[in-house]
Order: structure tokens, then sequence, then C-alpha cells
DNA sequence: CCATAACTGTCACTTTTGTAACTATCAAGG
DNA sequence: CCTTGATAGTTACAAAAGTGACAGTTATGG
């Protein structure tokens, strides 16, 4: 029995790539204007597009392991740019939120990120891109938070 | 001026997210039968598929660091699933090949994977696994290794 | 030729990450 | 109440990753 495998065609393995090739080209924008690693900007993303949240939430939003996300909050908090708020009905939760100087920063970050969709709708085209994102929320859909 | 930055919509976090969720899933599979990991996976599976490469070439059709890869080699060389091919031309380059004994684990590997796809397919639905590939061919030939 | 620059793969060093255990808290059921 | 089990977040330790420098080799251009 031969073996009708093609890496080329394994989701995982390209999927892996292509994620690698894409964020760590924006990573490197970011990280010399500001010395932030990945999960601190993605820390600082979800909590600037939604608002509130808890460490929980955040790590189911990002797909990031929830020491990555204590790490990031703690990072985030030495620099003034989120604060933790206890919640009155569960002690154990942190409800996390921008500062106001974490807001600015957002702002500037969220400028940088729109530039990079551009570069990145020019340089894919945006047929590729809307069939990219049509995949994408499949995934989101039917991949709940393992 | 206002924001209209959304999130959901920012291609290198929700690939990322995507990335992660999926091959991690995959990863835990063959790390319990085979203990082994994503870099040397993703090195198997590259030689397995394409026949004889070098370090360098491996890292840029897998999107891996290239101490990632020297160190993946060592490993499933030390296994003996890979021997090393010295090159007659030019003696840098180090030509890497299966050995028997690692065609015969990447052949089961293989079959994991292709579970593995399978799941996938009933999972996302053919339609939008379709749309997804498409993406990725878009930015796997015009991204090309930075 | 020779000097310089570029390239391949590895290593020491440091940083980052995951694992597993832990504290503190809450929830359910007797 | 009290016990058991689950949950939120942190941490110590170990594993993995990136950085920068290196040795060895090849390519380029005087």
């Amino acid at each position: 029995m031969d073996l009708p495998f093609d890496l080329e065609t394994f989701l995982p393995y390209r999927l892996n790539r292509a994620a690698e090739r894409i964020s760590l080209r924006f990573a490197a924008r970011y990280r010399e204007s500001f010395q932030m690693t990945r999960p601190e900007w993605r820390t600082l993303a979800a909590l600037g597009s939604c608002g509130q949240m808890t460490a929980t939430e955040i790590g189911a939003h990002s797909a990031m392991h929830k020491t990555k996300v204590s790490r990031a909050v703690r990072a985030l908090e030495q620099r003034r740019w989120l604060k933790r708020i206890e919640d009155t009905k569960d002690r154990r939760v942190e409800n996390l939120e921008l500062t106001p100087l974490g807001r600015q920063h957002y702002r500037e970050l969220v400028a940088m990120a729109q530039d990079y969709e551009q570069t990145l709708q020019t340089l894919l085209g945006k047929d590729a891109l809307t069939q990219l994102e049509n995949g994408l929320t499949a995934i989101e859909t039917s991949m709940t938070p393992s």
C-alpha cells in the first residue's frame, strides 16, 4: 500500500508555516518600536478590542497558554498599561482593563496593525484574503477551545 | 479620529490562533505515541515527503529557525531516523536523508496525519477547507522566506 | 593569488515556554 | 456546616527557543 500523502496539503503544517511567516514579520515591527513580545501584544490587543476581560478569557480568545497570559499580564501591569480590578462576586477572578496609558499605546499599535493589514492586502490580493478569512472563521466556530 | 479596528479581522492574530489550535491538537497525538516534538515531526515530514534536503532547505520549507532545525536533526539522528550525507561539491552543506527506520516511523506518522486530516475535513467542512487552502497558497506564493 | 564578504551549520548563553504543583476561592451535595 | 471537586491564577522547575558568535567553507573581485 502506497502513501498518497502530500505535506503540501497538510493543514497543520501549512497553517503553522503561514502563521509564523505572517506573525513574525509583524512582530518585528512592534518589537523594535515598543520592546514588546508577542504574548504581550496579543494580550493588549484582546483587552483593547474587547474591553474588560479575565486572564482565562484572554487565553481562550487568543489560544495562549495560561502561564503565557499570566506573564504577559504582569509585564503590562508593570508598564502601567493595564490594571487589575477585583471581582465582587468571585474573588478568584481578576478583571483586567487597560489604563489610559495602555489605551494610548494600544492606539499606536493599532495604527501599525492597520498599516500591516494594508501591506498584506496588496501582497495577497483581496480575493485570497477573503477566502482565507472564511476558512479561519470555520476553524473558529468548529474548534472551540479544547 | 476613531478606530475602526477589529481584532477579529486581523490576520496575524487569527492565523496564529487557528494554527495553534489545529497544530497542538495534532501534536498531542504523536507526542504520546512517539515522544516527538513539533520541530522533530516537521523535520521528519519534510524529509519524508521531499527526500534529500539540507538543513537550510528544511528551515525555509517549514519556516523554522535554523537552530530549531539543527536540534531536531540531531535528535532524529540520535534515534537513527536520519543520516547525514556529505556534499561532494560544497563541504559546508549536509544532505539529510531518512534511514529505513526513519521512513518506517514516517509512514506511521503519515497514517496519523491522514486520520487527523479526516477529522478536520468532517469538522470544518470540505468547502471551508478548500477556501482555507486557497488562502494559504496565496501566502506561500507571495511571502517568500523573509 | 589574496582579501573580503557571504554562507552553512553548531554552540554557549540567555530568554521564553510548558508542566505540574500549589494557594485561594467557589460550588454542589450530603 | 463540611467534604469533595472544580476553577482562577501564580510559581518553581525543567524543557525548548532565540541571539549572537564562531569555525569551516565557498564565492567574488581586485
